[in-house]
DNA sequence: CCTTTGCTTGCACTCCAGGCAACTTTGCAC
DNA sequence: GTGCAAAGTTGCCTGGAGTGCAAGCAAAGG
């Protein structure tokens, strides 16, 4: 997809992805608390200093793979063609948990699981979502007719990043699940009620 | 609500208290990312030392009420009779709201409208709503009915969640509007499938 | 080549989280 | 009341996190 990048580009891209798998390595390997910002640099062969200059902090880089998702999400969004917002929203979604649910092996698998097993992380998790929610709201209003606009396209969006929040973490939770298909399950619960 | 307790314990609400709305002041005053705990001990009357005894970091302790508030929507869920659980979820957000919108003066809505203004606060709100997501979850399981319960639970918490949280959003964000009414609006645009 | 641009690194400093031990306050039984 | 135990507060101290700065170095592009 974004090739032809410098070898400056290719080089940071190539930094980021080692800090963000040295820590979720580590991470699975002795628990997130145990895991300093210095261990993550050293195991991916940068300095401490170098760490705080690509994520500001440890849960960033933790979830450095979905920020990235759904950062891609949006841009996919943005270049749809004005149709019903909600469909767009889940199809977008759809192929991009089709990719991640191809990608996931078994030994990445059972480190996301460390991962999320730790309930403090949930809240991160959630950061990372959110962190999204008002570039995603301002493209969906921009779709919605009629005078709620605004707030319609709120409640849509954050209604659609707690269906895709779920799926993802009952998924986890659930071993042998598709998160395709637990994605289609959660979205066939909830319905908006349309303009 | 809560008398009769002792002294020891009416002096742990009030330092409680007093630490929460002193920081919420002083992140209002000078913006969030520029108090530090020291200063908000200091301005509370305790030592920094005791300041973490209380939160263990500087979002808790903005996000105090809002924490306790939903502490409190899971513990009155818990007391409900088993009923259809959209209408306990809204049916409980309700009076809490109503309570919350009544006793938000001026003063301290402006506060709260400076603290939200920082878009690296969202992220931190949401951390505390999802605290109690699993809690939520759990209770409602128990009275969901069908092979779905437990997926079908947890998006239930979830819309719910999500619903609340871009109610209190859009009431912050829209000087003026009623925060019961947003909410029965925000309701009202999302319905769940029966089982 | 050689300059320019931008990334990496070490250093220094501030702030934060939390264990520990001394000290103070509260609760309670007598 | 008095005294003791439980619980809360505080200061000290250590280790980790976040960030500005300046020197060094590597890539980009003439």
């Amino acid at each position: 997809m974004e090739e032809n990048l410098g070898l400056r580009e290719r080089k940071k891209m190539a930094t980021r992805m080692a800090l963000h798998e040295a820590a979720v390595r580590l991470a699975a390997e002795r628990g997130a608390d145990n895991v300093t910002i210095d261990a993550i640099a050293e195991a991916a062969g940068v300095s401490r200093r170098t760490f705080t200059n690509y994520f500001a902090n440890k849960e960033e880089v933790f979830y450095y793979r979905d920020a990235h998702r759904l950062r891609r999400l949006c841009e996919s969004i943005r270049q749809q063609p004005a149709a019903d917002p909600w469909t767009v929203l889940t199809g977008a979604a759809a192929d991009l948990l089709g990719e991640a649910f191809a990608e996931a092996n078994t030994s990445w698998l059972t480190q996301l699981r460390t991962l999320h097993r730790d309930p403090n992380h949930l809240a991160h998790q959630i950061a990372a979502y959110t962190a999204i929610e008002r570039d995603l709201a301002v493209e969906i209003a921009a779709r919605v007719p009629g005078p709620d606009a605004e707030l319609r396209a709120r409640v849509l969006v954050a209604t659609f990043l707690a269906a895709l929040r779920t799926s993802v973490q009952f998924w986890l939770d659930n071993p042998g699940t598709s998160l395709p298909e637990t994605f289609r399950r959660v979205s066939g619960m909830v319905s908006l009620t349309p303009a």
